[in-house]
DNA sequence: AATGAATATATGATAAATCGTATATTCTTA
DNA sequence: TAAGAATATACGATTTATCATATATTCATT
């Protein structure tokens, strides 16, 4: 059970947010994808995908060498739908990650990204 | 203009999520009734007030001795939703404050709740 | 004008979160 | 099995947030 109080910890990082909108929209992202949509090291994106992980806010899934994250299945829906209208009332927000990750990689990449 | 970011930084602390979830219930409610609802001292209820003040998401109105706190009318159509819906869905992180307050003021308390 | 009640702010101390760097792990390919 | 790529974690340092206490402000009442 995700306590409100968690959850909002969790958004309350401008790396966590922008990793967790992005997901949000896509569906699943690679840590490399996120690495160059956001601009950060490996290290930190990782972290931070740890702690989502970890609060049971998103879940992961191994293919190759790749590791890819998306929206925690059992994630409660008020917290779904907390993203949801975050996502679309604040594109401007994210339209410079949007902007990267369309630019550099060649989404969607089950097989191979970065 | 809010940023999603501000927005979830001041949700991220057990004081200042109760504050405005009670509030979002209630409409408006003073200090003093906040202090009592949260079992809170009153230096940390208002420092904790003062930044949502500050960030504009709740407004402030003073009559005579005692000042009323209540969601800022320019706070954003998705702000407003995301408080709605994790009140909804939050019911029991919220009970105990509920339960204290009407305990111990009478309320709605234009003129005296404490 | 003096007192008390409600609220706000300032200050230094403490706790929590974040970061960069270095290193470990896991998988693939040769 | 050696090497490289993608990801994860450990560690110390730094920044940021929170707190308790003391004090200031504002208003009502006498």
């Amino acid at each position: 059970m995700l306590s409100p109080l968690v959850f909002y910890k969790a958004l309350a990082d401008d790396t966590r947010l922008k990793c967790l909108l992005l997901i949000t929209k896509q569906q699943e992202l690679c840590v490399c994808e996120l690495m160059t949509a956001l601009e950060q090291s490996q290290p930190k994106i990782s972290r931070h995908l740890a702690q989502l992980r970890t609060a049971n806010i998103l879940q992961d899934r191994r293919s190759g060498q790749w590791v890819f994250y998306s929206l925690h299945p059992q994630l409660p829906a008020w917290a779904h739908q907390v993203l949801q209208q975050t996502l679309l009332a604040n594109q401007s927000y994210l339209a410079p990650c949007q902007q990267q990750l369309t630019l550099v990689s060649n989404r969607p990449a089950e097989q191979g990204c970065c």
